[in-house]
RNA sequence: GCACCCAUAGCUCAGCUGGAUAGAGUGUCGCCCUCCGAAGGCGAAGGUCGUAGGUUCGAAUCCUACUGGGUGCGCCA
C-alpha cells in the first residue's frame, strides 16, 4: 500500500477518461507523470505534474489539461480539493480521514508496511567487503560492510531476491606472503627465533595461527622446503583469516550468503572459459598500449600484451589480462568471477568497492556488458574513506604507533547499532567523519540516539497505557476510531508515515540506504515535536488517562510510527530501542 | 596529461526519473524551561547551490568549458 501510487492510479484513470472522451489523444506515455509531496505544504498534500508533461505530446496548454483533470479527480472521496497552480501543477488536498485511517492500515500490515513489489522477485547479487584474507578488518572495511549489508536488506525489502556475497582474494601473491608469515609464527611456536623480512605480516594476530598450525602438523615442516609446505600453510592460514573475518562481520550483524574463492577460478579453469567467451566475441587481441600521458613510469617500455577491448564498452583504454610472464593479471579472475555471477542467472549485479578502486569501474562494467550481452546491469558503489575523530580531534591510524583501529575496536567502543546507523548517515560516495564521542552522545545531535529515543518513547507510552488499563493491542488499535486526530502535528506525523513506502522505492531504485537513515530522523523528529507539544497542551498527550477512546486513537498513530521505525531500522540492521538507559 | 568522485547556510550535511519561495542539525541572536512527558522547547537571522555558458515552460539536479579538493592510471592484488 502506497498512498502516492494509489493517487497516481487515480490520475491515470482520469487521463484515460479524458482520452475516451477525446479531450486528450490516445497513446500518451504516462511514464513521466509523477505524484509527489509538494515542497511547500501550502500547495496541498500531493501534487502531480501530469498536465505539464503531457502538454507537449498532447499539443495542448498545460493549464487546459489541468483544468480538465481537476474536476475528475475531485470526484474521488479521498480528495477534497484539486487546484491548478503555477505553470500547470495540479495540487491535491486529501480528506483528513485518509491520513487518520492510514495508521490503522499500517498497524494491520505491520512489518509488511513499506515493503514493495518493485523488485518483482528479480535476482540481485550484492558483493561487498571482499577484504583480503590477510588480517583483521579495519574501520574502513566496516563502512563497506555496513553499506553493502544495508543495500542488500533494502533491496530485499523492495521485493528483490538478494544474495549477499563475499569475494575472497585468495589467489594472489599476498596470500603467499600470509602463508610465509604464518610459517614464521609456526617456527616461533617451536621456540625458534626468526627474522621478519620486509613486506611480511608481523601482526600479533598470526601468533595463534602459528600455534594452531603446530598443533595440527607438529614438527613436520620445521626442516622442510617452502615448496613442500606452502600450499597447505596457505590454505590453513586463509581459512583462519576467513574465520576471523566472519567473526568480525558477525559482530556487526553481517552474515553473508555466499563466499566465492578467487583461487577456485584457477582450479576450475573458469578464467580460460571466460576469456574464451570474450575471444569468441572478438574482444581479445594482442597489442601494445600507449604509455599514460604526463606521467610516464621510469621503466616504461612498449610491450605487446594480451588485451581486452574494453573501449568497445565505454572504457578509456583497453586493459591487459595477462602479465608479460604469461600469468593472469588481477583483472582476469575478476572478469571470470563476474562471468560466473552472470552465468548464475542474476538480473542485476551490485559491487561495493573502496574508493581506491574507482579506476576499475569502467572496465568491470565493460566486462559485464560484454559477457551478458548487456543483459545484466552492474552498479558499482564506491565507498569513500572514514575519517576518525576522538574528542573532536582527528585520529590518525598507524600500525606502528599502535593506533590502528580495527572493525572490532569500533564495535566494542560504540556498539554495532550506533556504528551501523552512523555509517549510513552519509552518501557512500562522500567522506564520512566518525567521532567516537559523538556517536555515543545522547542528544538531538546524534541521529542514532534521536531515532532510538523515539521508538523508546512509543514503547514507554504503550506500557503506560497498559498499566492504566487501556487496551492498546494491535488488534484493538486497528479497529479504533481515529477521527479525533485533527491537530496539525498529528496530521503531519501521519503524512510522514504515508511517505515511507515511497521513500523505500526511491532508496531501492538508487541503491542508497542512507536515505532510510535520513527519513527515520525526520520521522523521529516529527514524533518528538508532537510529544513535546504535549508538555504545554495536555490534550495532545498520547496517554489520556480518563479517555480510553482518545488514547487508543493517539496511540494508534504512535504505534504506526513505531512500525515504520522498526521496519526502517531493520533495513539498516539496527535494533529499535524499547527503553533508554 | 587522462578518467572517476566531490563542491549547497559560519560549520557538518540532506535535497526524489528536472518542478513552485532550496531544507535539517549545529553554531549565532532572542524568549521559555523550579513539579507532572527526562537526556531541552519555541522563534529569528543566515544562500549569486564553486565559476561561466547551454538545453528546457521550468535546472542545485541534465550537457559543455573552467576553478578547487580527493582517488586512480601496463607485468600490485
Amino acid at each position: 500500500m502506497n498512498l502516492f501510487t494509489d493517487i497516481g492510479h487515480l490520475v491515470a484513470g482520469a487521463i484515460a477518461q479524458l482520452q475516451s472522451k477525446g479531450t486528450l489523444p490516445d497513446g500518451l506515455d504516462l511514464g513521466p507523470v509523477t505524484v509527489e509531496p509538494p515542497r511547500d505544504p501550502l500547495h496541498g498534500d500531493m501534487a502531480t505534474n501530469a498536465a505539464m508533461v503531457l502538454a507537449k505530446p498532447a499539443k495542448m496548454k498545460p493549464r487546459d489539461i489541468a483544468e480538465a483533470l481537476a474536476p475528475l479527480l475531485a470526484e474521488d472521496d479521498r480528495i477534497t480539493t484539486a487546484e491548478v497552480a503555477g505553470p500547470g501543477f495540479l495540487n491535491l488536498r486529501l480528506a483528513p480521514s485518509v491520513w487518520q485511517d492510514l495508521a490503522k492500515d499500517v498497524i494491520a500490515k505491520g512489518s509488511a508496511y513499506g515493503r514493495s513489489g518493485m523488485g518483482q522477485g528479480k535476482r540481485v547479487n550484492v558483493e561487498y567487503v571482499s577484504a583480503n584474507p590477510t588480517g583483521p578488518m579495519h574501520v574502513g572495511h566496516a563502512r563497506g560492510a555496513i553499506v553493502g549489508d544495508a543495500t542488500a536488506s533494502l533491496l530485499a525489502y523492495a521485493g528483490y531476491d538478494v544474495t549477499r556475497e563475499y569475494y575472497i582474494n585468495d589467489g594472489g601473491a599476498q596470500v603467499d606472503v600470509l602463508a610465509r608469515s604464518v610459517y614464521l609464527r609456526y617456527l616461533e611456536a617451536h621456540d625458534l627465533s626468526v627474522d621478519w623480512p620486509e613486506g611480511s605480516y608481523p601482526g600479533d594476530y598470526l601468533i595463534d595461527v602459528g600455534e594452531a598450525l603446530k598443533a595440527k602438523v607438529g614438527d613436520k615442516y620445521l626442516e622442510a622446503e617452502e615448496s613442500e609446505w606452502l600450499e597447505e600453510v596457505r590454505t590453513f592460514a586463509t581459512d583462519a583469516m576467513m574465520d576471523l573475518i566472519r567473526t568480525d562481520l558477525a559482530s556487526l550483524g553481517v552474515v553473508m550468503d555466499h563466499f566465492f574463492s578467487e583461487k577456485s577460478l584457477y582450479d576450475t579453469g573458469l578464467i580460460e572459459k571466460a576469456i574464451e567467451e570474450l575471444r569468441d566475441k572478438g574482444l581479445i587481441y594482442r597489442g601494445t598500449l600507449e604509455p599514460p600521458k604526463g606521467k610516464t613510469p621510469e621503466d616504461w617500455e612498449p610491450r605487446e600484451q594480451t588485451l581486452f577491448k574494453s573501449t568497445d564498452y565505454g572504457d578509456d583504454v583497453d586493459r591487459p589480462i595477462k602479465k608479460s610472464d604469461g600469468s593472469w593479471t588481477y583483472f582476469a579472475p575478476d572478469i571470470a568471477y563476474h562471468y560466473d555471477k552472470v552465468s548464475r542467472g542474476y538480473d542485476m549485479l551490485i559491487d561495493i568497492f573502496g574508493a581506491d578502486h574507482g579506476g576499475y569501474v569502467k572496465r568491470m562494467k565493460a566486462a559485464v556488458s560484454a559477457l551478458s550481452e548487456s543483459r545484466v546491469p552492474l552498479d558499482i558503489k564506491l565507498i569513500q574513506l572514514v575519517k576518525l575523530f576522538k574528542n573532536g580531534q582527528p585520529f590518525k591510524m598507524s600500525k606502528r604507533a599502535g593506533t590502528f583501529v580495527t572493525l572490532r575496536d569500533v564495535v566494542e567502543m560504540v556498539g554495532s547499532d550506533a556504528a551501523r546507523f552512523h555509517m549510513l548517515t552519509r552518501k557512500s560516495d562522500a567522506a564520512l567523519d566518525f567521532d567516537f564521542d559523538k556517536v555515543k552522545e545522547q542528544s538531538k545531535e546524534n541521529p542514532v540516539f534521536y531515532v532510538q529515543y523515539a521508538s523508546a518513547r512509543i514503547s514507554s507510552v504503550l506500557r503506560k497505557a497498559a498499566e492504566a488499563g487501556i487496551d492498546c493491542t494491535d488488534d484493538t488499535l486497528r479497529a479504533a476510531d481515529l477521527s479525533g486526530l485533527t491537530h496539525d502535528l498529528e496530521i503531519a506525523l501521519a503524512k510522514k508515515v504515508a511517505e515511507w513506502p515511497r521513500l523505500v522505492e526511491i532508496a531501492a531504485r538508487t541503491h542508497e540506504p542512507h536515505r532510510i537513515a535520513f527519513y527515520l530522523f525526520e520521522l523521529a523528529s516529527d514524533l518528538h515535536t508532537l510529544w513535546n507539544a504535549g508538555n504545554d497542551d495536555t490534550s495532545l498527550r498520547f496517554l489520556q488517562e480518563h479517555d480510553p477512546a482518545a488514547t487508543q486513537a493517539k496511540i494508534a498513530l504512535a504505534r504506526a510510527v513505531s512500525v515504520v521505525i522498526s521496519g526502517g531500522l531493520g533495513i539498516l540492521g539496527v535494533t529499535p530501542a524499547t527503553e533508554m538507559r
